[in-house]
RNA sequence: GCUGGGAUCGCCUAGUGGUAGGGCGGCAGCCUGCUAAGCUGUUUGGCUAGAAAUGGCCUUCCCGAGUUCGAUUCUCGGUCCCAGCGCCA
């Protein structure tokens, strides 16, 4: 669990990343609050202690068939009062400090550049060439092959949904399975998670302060209440955004042995983001979409073990795109720019020749201890317990991959090729 | 959704209105030459004293509320698991 104890024994290393996130986090007023309960929290010890001991004579005096006295029961009726007191005037703080804990952003790892913005990330490797240096945009190459949907989508569901249909539904399959079968081959085990969570596992995967506006949440429809043959949902659940958070909590609450590590996973899943904040960014075509498949890593490492894994993780992205043949560059996430859960993360930019920028098609990072702490994640080594580090890296975003294929591969004669990895799985070389 | 049974340490399991016990596994140590066993200790989380070695206390029997001086035990409400019925792609 995330305590304050956690706090105070790293107060230095927590204040100083604060400070190089451009943090307006309060560890100060998370630190007197702490203070305070910890203080109250002592006198309702004593109180307890004097009622155990008192109820203890009362149980020997019984036993003995001994005569109870009538002013020793009222004393302890005294201080049952003032147990209750002291708890109601605990609960006042505990709810503000769990907040604050839940919400407190990763301690950074010493490797991440410093800066305010997005601006500021630093490029630190490139691969490949582009396989053409301009194109038309998706929506258009793909609306004259007759393979994408929009407007009707608009229509029914809504804007950012989008109908894909024959080869481009085909292809979004193709892509699925060819990124789950390199992640088998190295070894991850596929995992199909719930679509849906419960907040409670969904606060320790991720900072709901911020992100609970992405979400969509589902409820018992109004028309539904006191209907005989449907379940009730009792408890607020969330559509996931991304499998590493179902991942997260398959492992939670568990304390696994070391020999049970690192434990390696691909999840496969739908994502649902309401995209909040998002309007006129990539408004056209399935760039940000509500709705779009993942393969994703997810791994549970020990302490020691979790930036090595962090590079192999970010290689096996990698591995993906260079097998498909796509031009790409990864970014270090400067301070100023990297979220409250990661303490470094790699993104992985692909080339897009309707634009001619790199575009975000990977996110790989290292949580440490965070989601560990609030999932409670642990490791037995040595009979000593341990909180395990989780990381997590985006294998394929689907929509968007089919994006950077469609415009990488498009020819000028309005068709699109096959990337020779993919002709496997879609039966054909071309598109149109 | 209905009826019945259940939930106790990492796993298994006893127990009762009055300090939660045992086994397995893990860890530390002891003993021992022999394919492995035996013995001892330890194995929820937190607050606090101390430089430390250690100590004091609280908490923990699925969750919440109630009764009580005292609840793992009794009452009520819920969650999940198992069996059966119902519903269902």
């Amino acid at each position: 669990m995330i305590t304050t104890r956690y706090v105070r024994e790293h107060i230095d290393e927590i204040n100083e990343s604060m400070k190089k996130r451009h943090s307006d986090y309060p560890v100060a007023e998370l630190l007197d609050l702490d203070e305070k309960s910890r203080k109250i929290s002592t006198e309702l010890q004593e109180l307890r202690a004097k009622r155990n001991t008192g109820s203890l004579e009362v149980a020997q005096a019984k036993k003995q068939n001994k005569v109870v006295d009538d002013s020793k029961v009222a004393e302890l009726s005294q201080i049952k009062k003032g147990i209750e007191e002291k708890e109601e005037e605990l609960l006042k703080y505990q709810g503000r400090i769990d907040y604050l804990l839940m919400n407190m952003p990763n301690v950074l790892h010493d490797s991440v550049p410093y800066g305010k913005d997005s601006g500021e990330n630093t490029e630190i490797k490139k691969w490949g060439t582009p396989r053409r240096k301009t194109s038309q945009n998706h929506v258009d190459i793909l609306k004259k092959l007759n393979l994408l949907d929009l407007e009707t989508a608009a229509k029914v569901s809504g804007a950012r949904f989008y109908y894909l249909k024959g080869d481009l539904a085909l292809l979004e399959q193709a892509l699925i399975r060819f990124a789950i079968d390199v992640m088998i081959s190295k070894g991850y085990t596929l995992i199909s998670p719930p679509f849906m969570l419960k907040k409670k596992y969904y606060e320790g995967a991720t900072a709901l302060g911020d992100f609970e506006e992405a979400l969509y949440k589902v409820s018992e429809p109004k028309e539904a209440q006191g209907a005989q043959n449907l379940e009730k949902i009792e408890d607020e659940l969330f559509l996931i955004s991304t499998s590493e958070h179902p991942m997260a909590a398959l492992v939670a609450e568990n304390v696994f042995s070391t020999r049970d590590l690192p434990i390696k996973y691909v999840g496969i899943s739908p994502c649902f983001r309401r995209e909040a904040g998002a309007h006129g960014k990539d408004t056209k075509g399935i760039f940000r979409v509500h709705q779009f498949y993942k393969v994703e890593q997810f791994v549970v490492t020990g302490q020691e073990e979790s930036w090595d894994m962090f590079e192999e993780m970010i290689k096996n992205s990698e591995d993906i795109f260079q097998k498909l043949g796509l031009h790409y560059r990864i970014v270090n996430i400067c301070t100023g720019d990297i979220g409250i859960v990661a303490a470094k993360k790699y993104d992985l930019e692909v080339y897009m020749p309707s634009s001619g920028e790199y575009r975000e098609m990977v996110s790989c990072s290292n949580c440490t201890d965070w989601q560990s702490l609030r999932l409670d994640i642990k490791y037995d080594e040595k009979g000593k317990r341990t909180y395990a580090h989780t990381l997590n890296s985006t294998v394929s975003a689907i929509e968007r991959l089919m994006v950077a294929i469609v415009e990488n591969y498009s020819n000028d004669d309005g068709t699109i090729t096959v990337p020779d990895a993919l002709v496997p799985y879609m039966g054909k070389n071309r598109i149109g």
